[in-house]
This record gives structure tokens, sequence and C-alpha cells, in this order.
DNA sequence: GCTAAAACCTGACAAAAATCATATTCCTTC
DNA sequence: GAAGGAATATGATTTTTGTCAGGTTTTAGC
């Protein structure tokens, strides 16, 4: 297993493309390796980080609880994500909890190396920025839908972007199974309604199951769907 | 008229307080003053943006078109807020339009201020940066609320914001009047479903209307409501 | 102050979604 | 491979919300 930071691949994919040699270097030396497994937490709601969290391997689900009792999770994380960046910037409590969904691999990296390399290196902070600043353009996206669209366009469209950012294995099927429970909270919406959904999705040949596994098998007639055909 | 930035009030609510007096000085003789009648758009969802807005006075929606047709409103900005700072360090079209609610005064400062600055002055970056993810842990509070809580809390809830962010006036009306149209895409319902529900908080002693100006005649109940009573 | 247009309001109904109750299947663990 | 618990499934019912169709009031412009 590689283990330094300046020739890992996951950092292609993040904010830390943008730091130098050297403040890499301070970042490996510094940074502590992980395991995760699934159902465990990284870190919960309210709490105070003292890093942030590079995800190397598997996938996380980052929520927050509603006074109403249920988890809405509001993004997922996988491999190349920074977790907890946006709570250490602004030196606030986290607003999210985040659990691995399947078994992860992260490496923790000190406050210190992002807020020092924040303050010195304007490349890096502009990097962050763009990355926040993409954050932000989904979060709004995700609002519109959740206000604007139906229980069955979520679920559809749900589905497709599990295919779209995790793949599908050799026989077809999403490569991220999550149970329904999840979907329902990823969807913000009763765990009943999302297994009734999927059922009719099945019965008209839009997906297929295996036990938990699912795999799509009417790509256009989602799309549509979700479009409100 | 105070027209320099850098004896600007409304400088101090935003980043670019964290401008050094030359970059604030470039940006003053950049800038150009505005101003917008009420209903008059800043700009379009999909325009390519030249600049930022920096609101003197007023109030703009922030809104987004979703595929159904109806207009989503993601953020309302008021004196102080920066608008279109996503885009332009983004380096993408808008992906909201804005649309002034009442009269307003704005400045609008050239990306190239922002962007030289951003690469200059560490200081601004994380400035920048902490309003940014601000901006994104308000955005996931949004999105929890839309997908977990009822039409009613939703309503109650924006009241609510509309009377601490906006204040009241003499009389003890919301400061910020918008038409019943405006708060259903600010909750994301149907127009006449908010009507009836404001309807229904009027005989239940929440609200008291005057035309189309609203009070809170029952602060303390409406927050019970949110909560879930 | 008059008038037209826009905004607001209300009722009746339909659709969507949540809830409660109860099967059934799947998966782990012994 | 059997037992038990968790996850999935489905039915019946209620609640919430949207839609359509008509009213009335307010507001802005002359």
């Amino acid at each position: 297993m590689e283990s330094r930071c300046e020739n890992c691949i996951v950092r292609q994919f993040n904010s830390l493309r943008a730091m130098s040699k050297e403040e890499l270097k301070k970042v490996s030396d510094a940074k502590v390796f992980k395991k995760v497994k699934k159902g465990e937490p990284l870190f919960e709601e309210g709490q105070k980080l003292d890093g942030v969290f590079c995800v190397r391997d598997g996938v996380s689900k980052l929520s927050k609880l509603s006074t109403n009792g249920k988890d809405q999770v509001v993004k997922l994380a996988t491999k190349g994500a920074v977790i907890g960046q946006r709570s250490v910037i602004a030196g606030e409590h986290t607003n999210l909890s985040a659990v691995a969904v399947n078994d992860m691999e992260i490496c923790f990296v000190p406050k210190e190396n992002i807020l020092n390399t924040l303050q010195k290196n304007p490349e890096y902070a502009v990097e962050v920025l763009r990355h926040m600043a993409h954050d932000l353009k989904e979060a709004d996206d995700v609002i519109v839908n959740m206000s604007q669209k139906t229980v069955k366009q979520r679920i559809a469209e749900a589905f497709l972007y599990l295919q779209q950012n995790f793949g599908v294995d050799k026989e077809g099927f999403l490569a991220l199974t999550l149970s329904r429970e999840d979907i329902s909270s990823v969807v913000g919406t009763a765990t009943e309604s999302c297994i009734r959904i999927i059922s009719e999705f099945k019965k008209k040949g839009y997906l297929e199951t295996s036990g938990k596994r699912i795999k799509i098998a009417d790509e256009k007639g989602l799309q549509e769907l979700v479009q409100g055909f």
C-alpha cells in the first residue's frame, strides 16, 4: 500500500492537489491512516473537528438529524472527497454527522496543516474555494429538487445518481448498495413509500432487484420520469 | 451619498472588509453604482457574470427554475450581501437568477478585482471561504427543512426568518413584505396552500394581516409549531 | 376617485404521501 | 440447516398537499 500523500492518486480529485511539495510532505508526515467499518461513525453532528478526513476508499453518508427525529442524508462522500473541510475552515462545530456506508479507508489530516496552507498558499485557497463553490451549487440543486419534485421523481433521480457516481458491478447491479432506509433518507421520504415506489418501478420495468441489490433496467424511462412525463 | 468603498459601512458585513486599502481603492475606482427597481432582474439563470453585486440597499431574491416550471427561491440577499460570488469564483454560468424584491441600490464590481485579490491576498481568500462555508451550512439546513418539515412548519419558519433578518416597522408589521406567491416559492409550495395556511394562522392568532402586510402576533406559538407541537 | 389588473381568498375535489398494521423474505449466527 | 432478527413488502386508512374554478379585495395608474 502506498502511504505517502505525494504519491496518492486520490489526491488528484480534491483540493490537496494544489498544495506544494513541501506542504504535502508535512501533511503526509502528520496524517493518520484509519480503517472504518461499515456502519461506524467518522464523527457525530455537533462535534468539534480537529482536522479533515480524506477518503481513500469506501463511501460515507453525511446526514443531519431533523427535529422530527428522522435523519436526512445531505451528501454521499466517496473516494477523493475531503470531509469536514467546511467546519474546520469556519471554525465551527460540524453541522452533519458522517457514517460509513461500507468499509472505508481514510486519512485524517490535522487542521493546522489545512489552515496554515490556506494562509500561505493562495493557489490552494482558491482551489478549496472552487470546490466549495461547486458544493454550494449542488446544494442549491438539491433544494430545488426537494421542494419541486415528487417523491417518485426524487427516487428515480437517486438511482440515476448512484449509477452515474458509483457505477455498476459485472452483473450490472449498482455498485453502491444502500438499504431502502438509507435511500429514504437520501430522498427525504418514509421508508414504506420508498419501498412501494421501488416495487412500482420493478413492475413498470424501470428496475430489477435481487435481494437488496438493484439494477437499472430502463435508464431512459427513469430519466423521462425525472423530467416529468 | 458616500460613494467610496473605503468608507462604505455595508462592506463591514461582507468579505470585502478583508481587502487592503489599496485593493479597496481599485475596487472603488472600478465599481459601478446602480439602482434597480422592484421586480427588475439583476441577472438571469444561466448568464455569465462579469463581476459581483454588492448590495447597498434593498433585497433580492435568488431563485432557480425547476423542470415543473415553478420558481424556487434559494436565498434572500440583503444589505451587505455579495451576489454572484459563487459563479465568478467557479468561473461558471450562474445557477440562479436574481430579481429585486424592492427598490435596490447595488454596486457592480468587475470580476478582475475579485479574482486578482483572491490570488494575492490570502486574508481575503480565507474570508471569502468563511462566508461560503457559512452559506453551505445554511443550504444544508434548508435541505433538511424542505424534506423533513411540513408546509405548515416551513411557512411558520419563513415568517420567523423574515422577522429575525429584516425586522419590523413602527406598527410591528414585517419590514420586508413579500407577496403570497413569493412566500410560496421560498417555502416550496402552491400559492393556494400558502394563502390557506396564512388564513389558518390568522384564525389561530399566530398572525395578523393588513392587506399584504403581515405581523407576527404569537412568536412563541409559531416557534412551537416549527418544533412540531 | 375610477377602473382595470393583479393579488388575494375560499370551496370542492383529486392526488400524493405518511402512518399503522401485518406479512414475508433475507441474512446472520449459532 | 435452523432460529431469530432485521430488512423488505403490501394493504388499508388518514393526512397532507396540489389543482381547478370561481369569487373578493387591493393596488397601481390614469
